[in-house]
DNA sequence: GCCCGCTCCTTAACGTCGTTAAGTTCGATG
DNA sequence: CATCGAACTTAACGACGTTAAGGAGCGGGC
């Protein structure tokens, strides 16, 4: 049992990636507002200026964190992207994507918008795009495909996130009761509120098969 | 020309809606970043702790704002929603809801998530849904359709502020040549950032058409 | 063996932010 | 005229992102 060269406790020196990987745990419990770099640092025992060292400034931090959760989105999503019908290329695409987001408290709002720190992104994209293209899109119009599956996944998630926990899964989140009442006189709308709210799942997959059928439809190769 | 009681410069008292709307201009010039308290009570002559007079903190006055936003889309696009298909409706719905987006810096991302202050987004979605259902629409398809619809444009607006300033109308804004450089070997994703970044007003009626499309095609009225 | 230079981190501090507490002004009301 | 509440100011707090200056540790060259 005696080990020679113990050391008591290896500090594991820091890079991009640990301080990316530790932002991304410590977002589910504090969220996106709380994520300061003061408390970024003190979970790697280390002083916020430190951070400086191997990012410009925060901004620079988020985009890694975003690349980091598009890597490992990429890197459980690389199952059957090459063979099958576009459909269901696009349509498996989606749900790992929104999948990926809804780990992370505000992952929406993370990853929308900000600018990947390598190119790690393409290569996933790349293989995507060369699928559809198999399929008989066009080049421009796969890309026109992707990119509309992919504001959609992006828009819902974001409101959904912003909406609060899932309320079928807990905390009722919105108070359903008092906001039937306010709507009293706009039954639509009020139904609406409850067919945005509930059925996160279920939704959402309502209107990804609507936006891949529309996107077949006016998009898609001619001759299927 | 001499007028009694002119007041020298009326100091024109504050309430909720002229803080939001002097708020919404200064978006312009400082952005969602630099658009602090302090700014915004400059600007209407006054210290930053007087906005708390009118708002319990900065998220209540970033929902009036959004409110704001939301009050001014439905104050022109009050045209012809009862009447016509529904695919017109909802595409001018959803182009107004885009236009008006992009005319605040960051609107998309004020107005997405926020928690509207009133009920005053109720009355024109009601108008909304209830078109959909005089055009066959099932209710919970239709506010099915109108979320799907919703997601997609949000999402695109997102990603297009965040892009920076539209390339089609001055300033290059991302560095295309360089970025074709990094993704030689990916030409595919090399293109589709040509499509995506450019053509942003096309771009975004084409994946409308599509979303639109896909509606009518899984959720819509079965006899059209 | 010593010193240089580089990497990686610390200490200290600056200015700004959202926010709270306490006090002031002022017009309406009794 | 006294009072009261609405609307605002002044002062301050703690936390934030960020910068400047410096120090510990360590490798390679003389």
């Amino acid at each position: 049992m005696a080990m020679e060269h113990n050391e008591p406790v290896p500090p594991a020196k820091i890079d991009r990636l640990r301080v990316a990987d530790t932002a991304l745990r410590l977002l589910n419990d504090v969220g996106l507002d709380g994520l300061s770099l003061r408390v970024i640092a003190k979970e790697l025992d280390v002083k916020a200026p430190a951070l400086y060292w191997h990012f410009k400034d925060k901004q620079a931090l988020l985009d890694e964190m975003a690349t980091e959760m598009l890597r490992r989105m990429t890197a459980d999503m690389t199952a059957g992207v090459t063979s099958g019908d576009w459909r269901a290329i696009l349509t498996g695409a989606m749900r790992g994507l929104r999948e990926h987001l809804l780990r992370y408290r505000d992952g929406a709002k993370v990853y929308s918008g900000t600018r990947f720190t390598d190119t790690s992104y393409a290569e996933p994209m790349e293989r995507m795009l060369a699928a559809l293209v198999a399929c008989g899109f066009a080049p421009r119009a796969a890309a026109r495909a992707w990119f509309t599956a992919y504001s959609y996944t992006i828009g819902y998630v974001i409101e959904e996130q912003a909406m609060g926990p899932d309320p079928a899964a807990g905390g009722e989140s919105y108070d359903l009761e008092a906001r039937a009442e306010r709507l009293a006189s706009f039954p639509n709308a009020a139904a609406a509120g409850e067919e945005m709210f509930r059925e996160r799942d279920s939704g959402f997959e309502a209107g990804l098969a609507a936006v891949v059928a529309g996107l077949g439809a006016t998009l898609g190769p001619s001759g299927t």
